[in-house]
DNA sequence: GATTCGTGGGA
DNA sequence: TTCCCAAGAAT
């Protein structure tokens, strides 16, 4: 195993956070419950939703049973709800094509609705141990860091895998506790804005330390637009409405969501193509 | 390959 | 206050 390696994993098994997902016995399916909720949510706001969401919902047969509305509806405002619905169709595929069982394989994963290069890592390697590199915004930023002496990651690209897998350990085990710690350290030590290098596990071997930590100078990621006002937000209004209301919105309560009929238009129909929202004679609700 | 898609909290 | 960013995926 590499120095860094071996630091990074002497550090995360004696500072890694006590996480759900990390506990003895927490199930594959529990694991790809978590994974679905983390994608571009944070760990905090997550931890709550997801007891509630394997209390109600213990296997993904349990949740094929249930409407794809109600997985939306407990979503809750854990945002990006397309999740919920993605979820929920993988959760059927599961039952349908797997026997109900959470698959190990990355191809097979992978086929499944919102599952992509991370979550089908992640879920083969930390449910089942299998030995792939896993690829986030944390394994992302600190092997720019450590490794490419760059303030900061690059956009994602195809390459990222094969930097994360040169870098993984022979061994299974030693492998899994790479990806989960090269992922906790960019969550709590090498974060994007003020990295606390002073308590880093591998600042001795630091590529971006020793050059003296220049500004970032590659392609500039896309800048997120503004929310307020925004499409996103008259979707996220809309969407508030339909999972507060328990019998369809009718368009004269939707009328009176938001000021922009235009706006208010391009959203229910996005909704609608996402399978979002349904029309019934009444109005619009969940699916 | 660039865009789109929620929501909330910390700097 | 405003800006940035958070275990991404689909189109």
């Amino acid at each position: 195993m590499s120095p860094i390696a071996a630091a990074v994993n002497a550090w995360f098994r004696a500072e890694g956070r006590d996480l759900p997902w990390r506990r003895p016995g927490f199930t594959p399916w529990g694991t790809l419950v978590s994974e679905f909720m983390l994608q571009q949510t944070p760990v905090a706001r997550v931890i709550p939703q997801l007891e509630a969401w394997l209390q109600r919902w213990p296997s993904p047969s349990d949740l094929a049973s249930s409407p794809a509305g109600d997985a939306v509806r407990a979503w809750a405002r854990l945002g990006y709800p397309r999740r919920a619905l993605w979820l929920h169709g993988a959760a059927t595929q599961i039952a349908e094509r797997h026997d109900g069982v959470v698959p190990r394989d990355v191809d097979a994963l992978l086929s499944l609705s919102g599952i992509g290069d991370y979550t089908a890592r992640a879920v083969a390697v930390f449910a089942y141990g299998e030995r792939h590199p896993v690829v986030d915004t944390n394994t992302r930023r600190v092997i720019a860091r450590a490794i490419e002496g760059q303030a900061d990651a690059a956009p994602p690209n195809r390459r990222d895998l094969a930097a994360m897998d040169s870098l993984l350990p022979d061994d299974d085990v030693d492998a899994r506790v790479f990806n989960a710690g090269m992922m906790e350290l960019g969550a709590i030590v090498c974060t994007a804005r003020s990295p606390r290098c002073e308590v880093c596990p591998i600042a001795a071997q630091c590529a971006w330390r020793a050059a003296g930590y220049p500004s970032y100078d590659g392609p500039r990621k896309a800048v997120q637009k503004k929310y307020q006002g925004s499409d996103r937000q008259v979707r996220g209004v809309v969407m508030a409405e339909l999972r507060a209301t328990h019998r369809p919105v009718t368009p004269a309560e939707v009328r009176a969501l938001w000021p922009d009929a235009a706006q208010l238009d391009r959203a229910i129909r996005g909704l609608l193509a996402d399978g979002l929202a349904v029309e019934s004679p009444d109005g619009y609700q969940l699916p």
